[in-house]
DNA sequence: CACAAGTATCTCGACATCAAGATATCCAGG
DNA sequence: CCTGGATATCTTGATGTCGAGATACTTGTG
């Protein structure tokens, strides 16, 4: 089956072939991929009445395990936002019951986020909800090419999470 | 070696062990590896004075042919963003002389986007810069890999791509 | 030929994000 | 202890995007 990223690379190799595009294969895929998800995401967590970045949030902190309580600054490496955007997060989520704030009590320049009764269960439905999106997207390869891809990717992923940046 | 998606799932299996995550396994690090190209990208443009979304419209008429021209339309299906992005785009790229509005002899409502001879040599310099730094970024792979991993990747593209929406 | 519906582009207001800087606090060395 | 540099979070201002609606023109129908 052909796919919009044949029909880019064809173009390319009309107009320049004097280069070699053979990347474009595999990251535009990538970055396509990403954008279709990001959209396809939304949907799902609509039906539970949030945001992407909401869910971000709220799953970061119920993989924190109990209390479901991390720092701001833990947040924002988990998410890869900038502190003004974390800010602003957390104050809507704040505002929605999802989330409080806690002073730390071993750093007065701290804070801690912590996940209300109401954003865990919140966290807990998206969750479940997304995972059924996925396993569909996913049935178009076997158990064996999903596992064959995950180990593809994370050898292109690893450099960027293991090397600071 | 270990990336971030592989503590991600862990964390989630000591969770909710109740719930199968695999899933998570192939998309997280899409999703992922998505968010950290687009950080390249915007290094690799820089050194070109681009922005990705520079990059994109440039892109998207040099790959056009000659004359190198569309309409608005024609763009916005291509980087799907709306209408209104289009316009604040195109009016900014004009300002800087990278494409020029031309009247649609066809169609009095209608506009030609139109690269540029400047536009032209800053989309093809900056397409050979970004391909090099992917090529470095795909050299955790042999070539099978590369060719392994697209098909896989394509798979999973390809529904979105061919049927509407 | 007139008119309604469709199409192409642009305008405007709201909003999320980022980058840089401000403020408050911690901590290590003298 | 004091002081300077590092750290944690928040504030501010600019910017790009979206969504809805406005405007101008075209096309199909009778």
């Amino acid at each position: 089956m052909e796919d919009e990223v044949d029909r880019l690379v064809a173009a390319w190799r009309r107009e320049r072939p004097d280069l070699d595009v053979e990347p474009l294969e595999v990251l535009s895929r990538v970055s396509r991929l990403a954008r279709h998800l990001d959209r396809a995401r939304r949907t799902a967590f609509a039906e539970h009445g949030l945001e992407p970045w909401e869910f971000d949030v709220l799953t970061a902190l119920r993989r924190a395990g109990s209390p479901y309580q991390l720092s701001p600054g833990q947040l924002l490496t988990q998410t890869l936002v900038t502190s003004g955007t974390m800010t602003n997060r957390i104050d809507r989520l704040t505002g929605k019951g999802l989330v409080k704030r806690l002073p730390d009590p071993d750093d007065r320049r701290g804070v801690l986020v912590r996940l209300t009764d109401d954003g865990r269960d919140r966290a807990d439905q998206a969750l479940a909800g997304l995972l059924a999106h996925e396993r569909e997207l996913l049935a178009q390869l076997s158990a064996g090419q999903q596992g064959e891809l995950a180990g593809l990717l994370r050898q292109l992923v690893a450099p960027f999470d293991n090397i600071p940046g």
